[in-house]
DNA sequence: GACCATGATTAAGT
DNA sequence: ACTTAATCATGGTC
C-alpha cells in the first residue's frame, strides 16, 4: 500500500484522493475515448489507475475485457514507461535477489534417512539390501527373513509406493502451479514491468514453498518406517530362545574351558556356525558371533553369581568332555605314558580376578553334586583311576 | 498371571 | 574393543 502510494505521487499530479474518491463513477469507454483536456487526461489516468486497483474485485470476464482495455489504450506505453521509471527508482526488481536458500539441514537428515531406509533413491533391489543392512546394523539377527522378515519388506515397499505417488503429485502440482504462475507473470509484463529475475524469484518462492510440504510428506514417511522398522526389526522385541543344539554346544565349550571361558574370536566364529548348523529343526534362526558372545557374556555373570546353582550343569558338561578327553587319555596312554588328562577345571577365573571354586558353601555344592549328581562323573573317576592317573 | 529363564541392551570400567 | 554388572523385555512353565 506503501508502494501504490508512491507510484500515485510519482505519476504526478494525480491526487490520490480524487480518483479514490469517485468510487462509484461510470467507467469510460476502452475505446474511441478522446480526452483532449488537460483535466480530462487527469481524470482518465485516475480511471485507468482506479481499473487497475479493482481489477481483483470483477469477474472473469469484465476483468478480461477491462485488460484489452487497459492493453489497447493509448496512454498505456506512456503509463508502462512510468512504471518502469520508477520501478528502476525504487529498486525493487533487485530488492531480495540475493537471498540464496542454503540447504537445509532438517531435510538433509530427512533425505538420507529415507535413502538409508530404502524408501527413497534406486528401484526394488538397492532398497531392500539397504533395509537388510539397516536391519543388521540394528544388531537383529539378519538371517531371521522368514515371514515377519517379508512382511516388512512389503510393507515397506507400500511405504515407498505411497511416498513416491505423492512425491509426484507435488511434483506435478508444483510444476503446475508454477508454469501458472509464470504464465500470468508473462501475460502481466504487458501492463507492468516485471523482469525475468523477478520471475525467476517467483518460481524459487513458488519451490521453497512446495519443498516444506514435501518435507512434511518425508517427515511423515520417516515416521511411519520407524513404527514398522520398532515393529518388526527390533530383535529386543523378539527375543528367541536359542535352540536346545545350540545351547549345548555353548554349554560344552564354557564348562570345558571354565577356568578361561573367552573364546577368541575365531572360536566364537566357530561355535556360532556350529550352532547355526545344528539348528537345521523348525525356524531357520542362525546365531551370529555377536549372539555368542551376548551368551557368554551373560553366563558368565551368571554362573559367577550362583555356582551353587550351575554346579550340577557343571557336572554334566563336564563329565561329557572329559569322557571325551578320557577317550584320547586312554589313547594316548596307550602309545606312551602321558600324564595329565584334561580334567575338567572348576576354578572360574574372570577378567581381573580369580574366582576360585573355595569358598565353603560352593566347595560343598561341588562335593555333593560330585556324588550325588551324576553317575557319569562316578564312571568317569573310575575310568581315569583305572588308568592310572 | 506369577515366576523364573534367557537373550539383548546399556553404562561404566579397563 | 571387550568385559562386567545391571537391567529390560520376552519366552516358557506351572
Amino acid at each position: 500500500m506503501d508502494e501504490q502510494a508512491r507510484i500515485m505521487q510519482a505519476l504526478g499530479g494525480v491526487s490520490l484522493a480524487g480518483h479514490s474518491v469517485q468510487g462509484g463513477m461510470a467507467l469510460p469507454p476502452p475505446h474511441g475515448h478522446d480526452g483532449t483536456d488537460g483535466d480530462g487526461r487527469k481524470q482518465d489516468i485516475g480511471d485507468i489507475l482506479h481499473q487497475i486497483m479493482t481489477i481483483t474485485d470483477q469477474s472473469l470476464d469484465e476483468a478480461q475485457a477491462k485488460k484489452h482495455g487497459l492493453n489497447c489504450h493509448r496512454m498505456k506505453p506512456a503509463l508502462f514507461s512510468v512504471l518502469c521509471e520508477i520501478k528502476e527508482k525504487t529498486g525493487l526488481s533487485i530488492r531480495g535477489a540475493q537471498e540464496e536458500d542454503p540447504p537445509d539441514p532438517q531435510l538433509m537428515r530427512l533425505d538420507n534417512m529415507l535413502l538409508a531406509e530404502g524408501v527413497s533413491g534406486p528401484e526394488k533391489g538397492g532398497g531392500s539390501a539397504a533395509a537388510a543392512a539397516a536391519a543388521a546394523a540394528a544388531g537383529g539377527s539378519p538371517a531371521d527373513n522368514s515371514i515377519e522378515h517379508s512382511d516388512y519388506r512389503a510393507k515397506l515397499s507400500q511405504i515407498r509406493q505411497i511416498y513416491h505417488t505423492e512425491l509426484e503429485k507435488y511434483e506435478q502440482a508444483c510444476n503446475e502451479f508454477t508454469t501458472h504462475v509464470m504464465n500470468l507473470l508473462r501475460e502481466q509484463s504487458r501492463t507492468r514491468p516485471i523482469s525475468p529475475k523477478e520471475i525467476e524469484r517467483m518460481v524459487s518462492i513458488i519451490h521453497r514453498k512446495f519443498s516444506s510440504i514435501q518435507m512434511q510428506l518425508k517427515q511423515s514417511t520417516c515416521e511411519a518406517v520407524m513404527i514398522l522398522r520398532s515393529r518388526f526389526l527390533d530383535a529386543r522385541r523378539k527375543r528367541r530362545n536359542f535352540s536346545k543344539q545350540a545351547t549345548e554346544i555353548l554349554n560344552e565349550y564354557f564348562y570345558s574351558h571354565l577356568s578361561n571361558p573367552y573364546p577368541s574370536e575365531e572360536a566364537k566364529e566357530e561355535l556360532a556356525k556350529k550352532c547355526s548348523i545344528t539348528v537345521s529343526q523348525g525356524v531357520g534362526t542362525t546365531i551370529t558371533v555377536a549372539q555368542v558372545s551376548n551368551w557368554f557374556g551373560n553366563k558368565r555373570i551368571r554362573y559367577k553369581k550362583n555356582i551353587g546353582k550351575f554346579q550340577e550343569e557343571a557336572n554334566l558338561y563336564a563329565a561329557k568332555t572329559a569322557v571325551t578327553a578320557a577317550h584320547a587319555v586312554a589313547a594316548a596312554v596307550q602309545n606312551s605314558q602321558t600324564n595329565s588328562p584334561t580334567t575338567p577345571n572348576s576354578g572360574f577365573q574372570m577378567k581381573d580376578e580369580e574366582f576360585q571354586l573355595d569358598s565353603a558353601e560352593n566347595k560343598n555344592t561341588l562335593l555333593t553334586n560330585m556324588f550325588t549328581g551324576t553317575g557319569l562323573f562316578h564312571k568317569l573317576l573310575i575310568v581315569l583311576l583305572v588308568i592310572g592317573i
